[in-house]
DNA sequence: ATGGTAGAGGATCTA
């Protein structure tokens, strides 16, 4: 089994490069976030197409999340329960064994902001409805853009970075209190290169200089960890005409 | 010191 999760920054925009990249990889799920479109606009044909299923939640300009799949989804939610929130930020999903959560953290925008505060309130909800799922799911696969890099290997320029959102030590708190649940981060159970990184800026050459962070990430429940065998960013969307600012991170599971 | 780029939508907001 294949898991993908993917930040297209606006799925209208990327859709191309979404259905040539389902061809190329044959993941059996994608995650996606941003995809900023209303549930009404989804490109459900096109993708469709391409041989897979899918189920999104999404609202206009901002947020927006969907899993494509390969078999049908079921015992679908599309929001965290009993938790106040107006922006479309998760989708969960049952296929046969596999329970397929997909996110997209706010981002926090600075350190001390109302947007940061709002990240972590939302973490803390997230972490309790996922103990929740992990008890009714043991094969349970987190993935998303988290906003977070776990610690320093996963910045570009720790030092720089130190302090500020997507590394504070409140957020890599409230990650770690993921971890504490029973779930594993994928990238890290196994050797990895150097400098490897999931979101670039657009601004500043930041690509072409590799300063990026990880901050997308497949999380795993110990059932689906024990049987992980790979866990990969693929850097080369990056690389496109008209890239998203986030790359794919792949896990494959022998499952 | 505090820009710079991209997307949506049609002036800014968000990232």
């Amino acid at each position: 089994m294949k898991l993908a999760t993917w930040n297209v920054n606006s799925l209208k925009v990327r859709l191309p490069q979404v259905i040539d990249w389902l061809h190329a990889h044959q993941p059996d799920m994608l995650c996606l976030q941003e995809t900023k479109l209303t549930d009404n606009n989804f490109p459900q044909d096109e993708i469709a197409e391409a041989g897979y299923q899918s189920v999104f939640t999404g609202q206009k300009t901002y947020n927006g999340v969907a899993i494509l799949s390969k078999k049908k989804a079921e015992e679908v939610l599309t929001a965290i329960p009993d938790f106040e929130d107006e922006q479309k930020r998760v989708i969960a999903a049952t296929f046969g064994e596999f329970r397929i959560i997909c996110i997209y953290v706010p981002n926090g925008e600075a350190v001390g902001s109302e947007k940061y505060d709002y990240k972590l309130k939302w973490l803390p909800a997230l972490a309790e409805w996922l103990q929740a799922e992990l008890k009714t799911y043991p094969k349970l696969a987190v993935l998303g853009d988290y906003n977070i890099a776990p610690d320093d290997r996963d910045v570009y320029d720790s030092k720089l970075w130190e302090g500020k959102v997507l590394c504070s030590q409140a957020e890599r708190d409230a990650f770690g209190n993921l971890l504490n649940l029973g779930l594993m981060d994928s990238f890290r159970l196994f050797d990895q290169p150097e400098k490897t990184y999931s979101w670039w800026d657009y601004r500043m050459l930041a690509f072409r200089r590799n300063r990026g962070l990880r901050i997308d990430h497949i999380l795993l429940s110990k059932k689906l960890a024990d049987n992980c065998v790979t866990c990969h960013i693929d850097k080369a969307t990056r690389k496109l005409e008209r890239p998203s600012d986030h790359a794919p991170v792949i896990a494959e599971l022998s499952l």
